[in-house]
RNA sequence: GGCGCAGUACCCAAGUGGGAAGGGAGAGGUCUGCAAAACCUUCACGAGUCGGUUCGACUCCGACCUGCGCCUCCA
């Protein structure tokens, strides 16, 4: 078991990462709302939520790693009014609420599963686990944390000292109203809702019977109910984005500490925002301010999911990162050359069979080494890649070790680089690469007879057909050029 | 008004109280009839500005400037 230091957000340091049980973390990613497509602001953070589960499960633990998707009580408006966002985006499509859940449920996986994240072992939805909510919400009202006012249960803040802690907030300087209408219902601006039964619901599809009357349950309750149930009352990690701090991540810990009586969990993660600089759109990426990308946005744009994938790599995940096309732009020239250097070290390999991590030689060892230690070392995945651009640069170091190094250091980057393989011939026209071979031997007469401008011309032809040319001391090879921009075919 | 974070080469972006990773782009070179690819070399005497602490600071402290985020939508 490697020892592994994780910055932690309450607290605000870098420490050595202890579980509660030895060898095995119970990690809680907070996952999507799925009432539209995911931009990739969106999927960076779980980027960042797979790359610590990789990392964590390469290091040696044991990791049940659990997901919300939040198809219930997430609400539009930036106070406790607005119309839950399942149902608006619903009634916009003129679809029922649980097609809607479905089909961006569905779409999340599909981006995540292009990015090479790995599914978390438990998916649970909010909709299947509002008894559960119920029930956590009535140990919260025992224990007296709760007031009823205007329909809606609320949680008292002013009850729960710690309240803040996570996030350094000072209620009494924070300046209610600075954004939203107060809440006439509130005794603090800081309360929130557990419980709604008033609210825009009348036309709320999902609603439920419960002690405080029919309605819907408050969004942050969904996390402390689901991440109980299936990782206990204590957990390792829970991780989201930095945006949670404030409010989501501050509000579970105060319900779910209200109603246990015990710290909820020991290790807080955050990943930073992408951020835009462009076209006068600047900060970070949401539907309101414009720049709103998706995945399959940079696909048609013809970039693959896993350049994607790799810019993300280039920063560590508690810094803010600057897109732009010409960043990935930058990480798919990388990304190409890195695929390159595997399918040429695999041409050197040969049939050799790779040696196993643990016999590395001195060279190729030290590489993984440090790569793990970065990886150990808070995730700092710049320090890991550029291990990884080390190992391969090395001549010292024999191919195939350096394959068998290069696939180790893979199984948390996964970049897909055990599954590259050369451009499929096969898929070629057999009649088009007739017409291609005519060329090429056209050119090469006019070569062996120094007629330059003539093979030149020829191979403009040739190039203009889509088709990359090398020459060598053996003649002439040819492919197909990339559409995408890559040479390898990817997973 | 309050709180938090950040300012590193053309771009992206790390580490570090005492030699400023890595990638992309650029430049030069090897190879080639010429290309392409590959490989090699090169690319911040300086880290927003100004002070301070120190034998020594990009790294710590302070001020200022600029940017970003948050103060009940948000990854």
């Amino acid at each position: 078991m490697r020892d592994f230091f994780l910055y932690n957000t309450l607290g605000r340091s870098v420490d050595s990462f202890k579980p509660i049980e030895a060898g095995k973390v119970g990690f809680y990613g907070c996952g999507p709302t799925v009432y539209n497509y995911a931009h990739i602001g969106n999927l960076r953070t779980y980027i960042f939520e797979d790359l610590l589960v990789r990392a964590l499960r390469r290091s040696g633990y044991a990791v049940t790693h659990v997901m919300n998707v939040t198809d219930v009580g997430h609400l539009t408006g930036d106070d406790d009014s607005g119309e839950d966002k399942m149902v608006k985006s619903a009634e916009e499509r003129g679809q029922g609420v649980l097609d809607i859940a479905r089909f961006y449920t569905d779409a999340f996986f599909n981006d995540t599963g292009r990015l090479n994240i790995e599914r978390p072992d438990i998916v649970c939805k909010a909709t299947d686990h509002v008894s559960d909510m119920i029930a956590l919400i009535g140990r919260i009202e025992a224990g007296g944390f709760t007031y009823f006012a205007g329909g809606n249960l609320y949680f008292d803040v002013s009850k729960f000292p710690r309240y803040g802690d996570l996030a350094l907030l000072k209620l009494d300087e924070l300046k209610a109203g600075a954004r939203i209408e107060v809440d006439a219902n509130k005794r603090n601006p800081a309360d929130f809702v557990l419980w709604f039964t008033k609210g825009k619901f009348e036309k709320q599809a999902l609603v439920w019977d419960s002690p405080w009357g029919r309605g819907y349950p408050g969004w942050h309750i969904e996390c402390s109910a689901m991440s109980m149930k299936y990782l206990g009352e204590s957990i390792d990690i829970h991780a989201g984005g930095i945006d949670h701090v404030p409010i989501h991540h501050t509000n579970e810990i105060a319900q779910s500490e209200a109603a246990t009586g015990k710290k909820w969990v020991n290790w807080w993660l955050h990943g930073e925002f992408l951020v835009l600089s462009k076209d006068g759109v600047k900060g970070k990426m949401s539907k309101s301010k414009g720049g709103f990308l998706t995945l399959q946005s940079l696909v048609d744009a013809g970039y693959h999911p896993l350049d994607y994938r790799f810019f993300c790599l280039g920063a560590h995940y508690r810094s803010q990162l600057q897109f732009s096309i010409e960043g990935l732009d930058s990480a798919r020239s990388a990304r190409k050359s890195l695929n390159d250097s595997v399918l040429s070290l695999r041409q050197k390999a040969g049939a050799v069979a790779l040696p196993a991590v643990a016999d590395l030689g001195p060279a190729a060892a030290s590489r993984v080494g440090a790569f793990l230690d970065a990886v150990a070392g808070d995730l700092a995945l710049p320090r890991a890649l550029a291990e990884l651009w080390g190992l391969l640069r090395d001549p010292a170091i024999p191919p195939a070790e350096a394959l068998a190094a290069a696939f180790d250091m893979d199984r948390i980057l996964a970049l897909g680089l055990a599954d590259l393989e050369k451009p499929k011939e096969a898929s070629i026209d057999p009649e088009f690469a007739a017409r291609v071979e005519a060329l090429i031997a056209k050119r090469a007469v006019a070569k062996k007879a120094k007629d330059f401008s003539t093979s030149d011309a020829i191979r403009a032809e040739i190039i203009s057909l889509g088709v990359v040319l090398a020459d060598s001391p053996s003649g002439s090879t040819w492919k197909l050029a990339p559409k995408d921009g890559t040479t390898a075919s990817t997973p």
